[in-house]
DNA sequence: GTGTTTACATTCGTATATGTATGTATAAAC
DNA sequence: GTTTATACATACATATACGAATGTAAACAC
């Protein structure tokens, strides 16, 4: 075939990029060849190694489209706007997140790729040191507008924001995980709302 | 090589599993073959195949290992012994089980195996099954065990037994998989069980 | 003690995956 | 308008993995 413009090739690139999501979420990232995506694309592996070096760079790519928005959105809802009752902006934060997933099909593929369709072995670990990492950014922002309800008196004086923060990050993490190995819905993914204002209602004063 | 006894035949069925446990943490399920795991065994992939059918039918092998003891302990823990302050009890199985994780290598691999090192492609759909029936197990136990406490007048009156449950068994599923993914373990391995207790404060009367 | 089965090791055929090298038509640069 | 770089497709060489088939020597049943 014949060359593309720009665009074209920019358009193929994402193509790439989203037949890898389909083709990660049924075979897992492992089993998946450059062949099975180029098929899913209709293109060959010359397009792809043309604009990826490996499966890896294109599981990087995907990636990258789900986390730096969730960050963003985390800076918006606990950081920026502070004309909320803290205990507000994050149930909004987390609830946010739960809407996300259940009205972007892109980005609840993503999570379950990276949650239970990936092997973290050695050629990921910067991808799990990346993980780790945003977990502490919001632990650290969790505990930021926690301590503002405590300032507000909104919390039990026996709770510590900072405990609370660990502990609303691991049931959110609980969560998220449960969310999306729940295939068939009943357990978690439709009770997830619920199951966070249950968890905000057993912080409150 | 000459035929074995039938108790060296079990030692060899049981190395294939050591060596299997050991060669997935290295380089996760799938990429894991039949000649990785023979030569670590110290065998050939024909006595493999006289054991196990295929590679799934090991891992099946390896994950009994921890998950009925789990179960086991769980019911020990929560059903059996009613000596106990019910809050103890809950708090005594969650740390019984990262205690578990400490002391076991064995136990910690496999831990870490089935949450980041494996891929729950249609292939494991039943060990995905499996997974989420434990967990409705745990729940129940959990939920039957807070009202036991409730019951006794534990509880913060406004604290619903099973929202409790199901808060606790999140913030536990978080918790190991951070358990887990954190390898230098200042953010959680370390901490684990003054987590655990942050937690079953939060909840007391 | 002989026959049979067991517990593997060895060998073989086939399939599949990877990365690179090369070919090529055209968009873009000049 | 010519040249050059781009955006792929095609072909090739190599490596690896699987499962089955076959071989075999010793344990076990009798």
């Amino acid at each position: 075939m014949a060359r593309k413009t720009k665009e074209d090739a920019e358009l193929t690139r994402k193509s790439i990029i989203i037949a890898a999501r389909e083709v990660f979420l049924i075979r897992g990232v492992s089993r998946t060849t450059m062949e099975h995506i180029a098929t899913q694309a209709g293109v060959t592996r010359g397009a792809i190694y043309w604009h990826f070096t490996n499966k890896t760079e294109i599981f990087q790519a995907m990636r990258e489209q789900v986390f730096l928005p969730l960050i963003d959105r985390m800076d918006d809802t606990l950081l920026v706007d502070n004309s909320q009752n803290p205990l507000v902006q994050i149930e909004n934060f987390l609830c946010g997140t739960i809407q996300l997933l259940n009205n972007s099909l892109e980005t609840r593929q993503i999570y379950e790729i990276m949650m239970i369709k990936c092997e973290y072995v050695i050629e990921f670990s910067v991808v799990l040191q990346e993980i780790l990492l945003t977990c502490s950014g919001i632990e650290e922002k969790l505990c930021f507008t926690y301590e503002k309800a405590k300032e507000q008196g909104l919390l039990q004086p026996s709770h510590e924001p900072a405990q609370l923060a660990i502990d609303t990050q691991l049931f959110f993490i609980g969560l998220l995980h449960m969310w999306v190995k729940d295939s068939d819905g009943n357990h978690f993914r439709n009770r997830a709302i619920k199951l966070i204002k249950a968890h905000m209602s057993l912080i409150i004063r």
